[in-house]
DNA sequence: AAATTGCTCAACCGCGATGGC
DNA sequence: GGCCATCGCGGTTGAGCAATT
């Protein structure tokens, strides 16, 4: 037995939205809100669509001052610092950049910065996974070092110094060993050779040596993490 | 001009987390 | 503490468009 389907699929639009579908949303949540609980908002708002959808749509579409189009020499340079922080926490990343959706900087680096990164990779003169980031970044972090917030107002701060935050929440759980190994990779070519961060939440310490680190614990249940990084209390 | 290939991005899917009962 | 409904996230897909052959 499988999970079972959020909505009734049979009875359900899917693909594009129309723009009569737009305006039915967007007027309904700009008039009543989403009431806490998008799976009933589509009976409300008289759409077949299912609620998850409904609610991606006015997060990634119809929400007020979302920013579309060409992300600017900044935002790259944000993406790729956070990107080498703490991998893919896209939801995390867009929080740091105003107007822009998760969904959007997924897509933007997946099919355009990633290429950016391999390209400047590939470069004869650069051993792989190399620098590449942190020439981005150089132009405008190199004065100070970037830092940011999450939605938890947990501190991050660009590994010139320490990096702070929940690390241990971004470490463990579900992590995948897509992402774990984005996240290892990204540390390893981005870190200074003795590179410490601090987990405010749990206040453990984390050190990164020469870029290869031991681990001595993980939740990860595929325990692709083990062994790349130790925490010290 | 037509066919093919590549790219972009909106939308979908499935899973873990969370909260209420 | 267990169950269930819902939320939120990250990975993936595929339609539509643009560029190339």
């Amino acid at each position: 037995m499988g999970r079972a389907p959020c909505c009734d699929k049979a009875n359900v639009k899917k693909g594009p939205w129309s723009p009569e579908e737009d305006t039915k949303l967007k007027d309904y949540i700009e008039q009543h809100g989403t009431g806490g609980n998008w799976i009933a908002l589509p009976q409300k708002v008289g759409l077949r669509r299912c609620g998850k959808s409904c609610r991606l749509r006015w997060l990634n579409y119809l929400r007020p001052n979302i920013k579309h189009g060409q992300f600017s020499d900044a935002e790259d340079k944000i993406i790729c610092s956070l990107f080498a922080g703490i991998g893919s926490r896209w939801s995390i990343i867009a929080s740091q950049l105003p107007g822009r959706t998760d969904n959007d900087i997924k897509n933007y680096w997946n099919t355009k910065l990633k290429k950016k990164m391999m390209a400047m990779n590939s470069s004869p003169e650069r051993k792989p996974h190399q620098v590449s980031l942190l020439s981005i970044l150089q132009s405008s972090t190199s004065s100070s070092p970037l830092s940011f917030r999450d939605s938890n107002n947990n501190s991050y701060c660009h590994p010139h110094g320490s990096f702070s935050g929940s690390l241990s929440s971004l470490l463990s759980g579900n992590n995948s060993s897509a992402s774990a190994d984005s996240f290892f990779q990204a540390q390893e070519s981005f870190m200074d050779p003795n590179c410490q961060f601090k987990d405010s939440s749990s206040n453990m310490h984390v050190c990164v040596v020469g870029g290869e680190a031991t681990a001595t614990s993980c939740s990860s249940s595929d325990a692709s993490c083990n062994n790349q990084i130790s925490h010290v209390m």
